[in-house]
DNA sequence: ATATGTGAAACCCTTCACAGCT
DNA sequence: AGCTGTGAAGGGTTTCACATAT
């Protein structure tokens, strides 16, 4: 449909499409392990293969960056991990705070990906007075009242939290107020923060729900396929309010669906 | 991300959009704290608030679902919730396995969201043999060599894998070929996985590289904001190839883009 | 009066296919 | 000959704005 034009006259190019920052990291990763085996270049064929998406994504992706290619050759290995990791700004050190050093906290600590690549754990906090002093991956857990003093003082402009939800939104608070101006949550909540302030979330059971949808239709349609969940058709599946659904899993079984197409019995139109 | 499109122009219109399937967990989560607070009905306003969307687009989303919705009133809320957990496939029961009982995958298993709501961890693995028979959230970790045994006695069709990157891909393989079709991914690496087979992945170190991009953006056009790392610029910047840039951050400043303007140096048309 | 449900427009992202450089 | 870089086409997603129902 030919988009109509909208053109920016603004300065060109100032954004690299989201889409295309969020692959970066994979290339780079890419990119760094065919350094470590020294090779000197590769195609946009072969390194798409080895980060998972089509080699047009990739040379698109790569267009936005510049052209740092070598047509008819292709791209120097070297060159574009230095290239890729200016544009992630993985050139500067980056203090991160983690806030929460329960047990996913703390092996987040432990993890080794986050020390490597421009992060340095620059502090870990907790609100339990026990954990305070105990070093976690080798760094002493402070005190959350010193958590705006901790920012401070580190400049740190990454936060980390791993709290249990209920206290998620107000360390997110504290640690805007003291700077931090892009929060990686863990919690299972949406957290909210003023404008500037950028949020991305990692949610365990969000992910598993959606393969979980996903699985659902599988099994729909193919109808060998395992993982039958052993529920028994119960009686009376037509309850529309009391549906319990909370603590275990649910034993209503729910109509079934028909062996394929179907739609929420209600409201047909 | 998504995964391997089984081009299905099977039933037609069944299709809800990925980004909605991707919202309803959100949802769904909002309205179950709604419910727990015996809200009886919400506004599309309310909800959207409360997840973190706008309201138009809620309304889309649910448009996929069907009109569960009363003109001049809201939602019921317990209804939505029903209806909801029923599209996700949360009605019914997911036995799950978790691969990988190290630092990260216990912090997994003694994650409380993961239990709730339709999935049931069936079984722990772990190829440390000094592992085995350890209770990891009252769960006993069994033998890696037991793996096909137990995805086949559970029916399992979906696992985490928690090991590090350099098993993933063979565990990965194992889970496929037992009977898994979806996987979700705490390694960082890129799994290849035959059609039919989802896989989402979650992956710290990315969501940090985004987060760091974002970051250096706003730290050159806000000349005043926080979290200025401490290089000073260095001399010689124009090097293209031996950009060390592993083990620690890199030193090297590299070429401190203009005060507000900025874009590859190299090509500029 | 008020809030849903939805065509249509706008926007963003992916894929195609080939011009252009090595 | 080979591979990059990129307009253009094609889908998908978000937003708008209002007809529609209570």
């Amino acid at each position: 449909m030919a988009t109509g034009r909208t053109h920016r006259p603004a300065t060109r190019s100032r954004g690299i499409p989201e889409a295309t920052v969020a692959r970066l990291p994979l290339y780079l990763r890419a990119l760094t392990a065919l350094s470590e085996r020294s090779v000197p270049t590769v195609s946009s064929e072969e390194l798409a293969a080895a980060a998972g998406v089509n080699s047009a994504k990739l040379r698109k992706d790569f267009s936005y960056l510049g052209s740092y290619g070598t047509r008819g050759v292709g791209y120097d290995v070297e060159y574009l991990v230095y290239q890729i990791s200016r544009e992630l700004g993985l050139t500067q050190d980056w203090p991160i705070v983690m806030v929460g050093i329960g047990n996913l906290g703390a092996a987040l600590a432990n993890y080794g990906g986050f020390a490597s690549r421009g992060f340095r754990v620059a502090a870990l906090i907790d609100a339990d007075p026990a954990m305070v002093g105990k070093p976690v991956a080798g760094i002493p857990v402070q005190f959350i009242d010193d958590l705006e003093k901790i920012v401070e003082e580190n400049g740190v402009s990454i936060g980390v939290i791993a709290t249990p939800a209920g206290a998620a939104q107000q360390v997110c608070d504290r640690l805007v107020a003291a700077g931090v101006t892009s929060i990686l949550n863990f919690a299972p909540t949406v957290l909210s923060v003023p404008d500037g302030v950028d949020v991305r979330k990692v949610d365990l059971s969000i992910e598993l729900q959606i393969l979980a949808f996903h699985e659902q239709r599988k099994a729909g349609e193919e109808p060998g396929a395992g993982g039958e969940a052993v529920l028994p058709p119960s009686p009376a599946a037509s309850a529309v309010a009391g549906a319990p659904l909370r603590g275990a899993a649910a034993t209503a079984a729910e109509e079934r669906k028909g062996p394929d197409g179907d739609m929420p019995a209600v409201m047909p139109a």
